[in-house]
DNA sequence: TCATTTCCGTTGTTTTAACAACATACATTC
DNA sequence: GAATGTATGTTGTTAAAACAACGGAAATGA
């Protein structure tokens, strides 16, 4: 198992490399490996694990029955997937998870997960709190992608997104982790609408790009 | 404090009237309560407590810069809001929370909710489990707002709503708790062209329906 | 019961994005 | 470096939703 990881990951933050035995041990875990654009759960299915990325990546993705298809997201090396699913017994998928490159998956037990085991592990509670933070994280992405999708305008979409990514980046010029489909899949429009909306931002002096670089123009 | 309401709500469920009083104890929270119309609490500001409705309900708006409200949900008498944000400090809200009706509100401190306070107070852990199955739940309908808005016409997302709450309400007639301009907000939509769409679905046979209810028809 | 307000449906017009088809730039592989 | 494939940008057309304006129905309150 790779510790390092687990020790760097927002689930088993601030669990020593000597508890995590103890705790992996009473969780039980079930390690998986998935070939890249493997599905690891589909749409319509119950979930009663929660799991973790050990190596890899994986995108959160919505195909509905007429052949539309979303991309809700991507979860990285080291976060977590499935775990609202996991805790609401007898809820079924809405999502299809997809292995974007080989990747390892560990399978966590939410039940064993959120009973404390008497004195057993004592970072179990530590475990707890990490998760409904993990959680807490994941229901703001959910809320940015609505607020990123709320204007009615592809232009309002952009700024919407572009100006979440200054601030979360930190800085008026950074990179974007999607390319132009994915990017359109995930404010809900057209990919060449966007690209044409893009021109005429850039043009107008709004931003400036270049792939997936982008320089959001001041204020 | 009304213990019939906080036993039958989510969070404080399965715990005993008489335990009530010590978690209640242990976290020391503060009621405070609303006027009709009156904002509990605005966007850009940091939320340190989650709200617990003890009576009245509340709604979750989007209010942008240009003054396009979209309407994310509504929160009712024994329901909580606010929880994610507390869970992530230093995040800024998002939403406006508005009372719809006179209300009040319990404001629960997540640091001490989420720590685990020794003996004194033994159903702590059960409240844990049940907040972590309100956010999991909570995040079921970020995603389903998602849902109901990723399919590009309007049709698409009517029935994408009405579909669902076929599911929901356990059958093909039911009432919808929106009127239409919260339901078009809900949606994303324009409320007179959503009122046109309806129409023609009724002529198609597709659905009926008259003011808030409405009978889906058949698959 | 009447007056007032709110809500809902309809129509016609305008705006906008989806769509399709193609051109160009970039990346990858041999 | 040539060839291939993929990603991105551009244009014109079409379809659809936004918008504005209005009439009537239903709820509300005096």
């Amino acid at each position: 198992m790779n510790y390092f990881l687990l020790g760097q990951s927002e689930l088993f933050a601030g669990i020593e490399a000597g508890e995590l035995d103890n705790l992996l041990d009473c969780l039980n875990p079930v390690k998986k490996t998935y070939q890249k654009g493997e599905y690891i759960c589909r749409a319509g299915e119950p979930l009663r694990f929660m799991g973790f990325v050990l190596s890899g990546s994986v995108n959160i993705e919505r195909n509905d029955a007429w052949g539309n298809q979303s991309l809700l997201g991507r979860v990285a090396a080291g976060e977590v997937f499935g775990e609202t699913y996991a805790c609401v017994p007898g809820e079924i998928l809405m999502v299809d998870v997809a292995a974007v490159e080989p990747c390892e998956i560990l399978f966590l037990d939410m039940g064993k997960l959120l009973t404390i085991c008497s004195s057993a592990c004592g970072f179990h509670n530590r475990l707890i709190q990490n998760l409904v933070r993990v959680m807490a994280a994941k229901n703001l992405n959910l809320s940015r992608k609505i607020n990123d999708t709320a204007p009615k305008s592809i232009r309002g979409r952009l700024l919407s997104y572009l100006s979440y990514q200054v601030v979360k980046q930190g800085g008026y010029k950074f990179e974007i982790p999607f390319n132009r489909q994915q990017l359109a899949d995930y404010l809900g429009v057209d990919r060449s609408a966007m690209s044409n909306e893009l021109s005429k931002m850039q043009r107008e002096g709004l931003i400036e790009y270049r792939r997936n670089w982008f320089w959001v123009k001041g204020e």
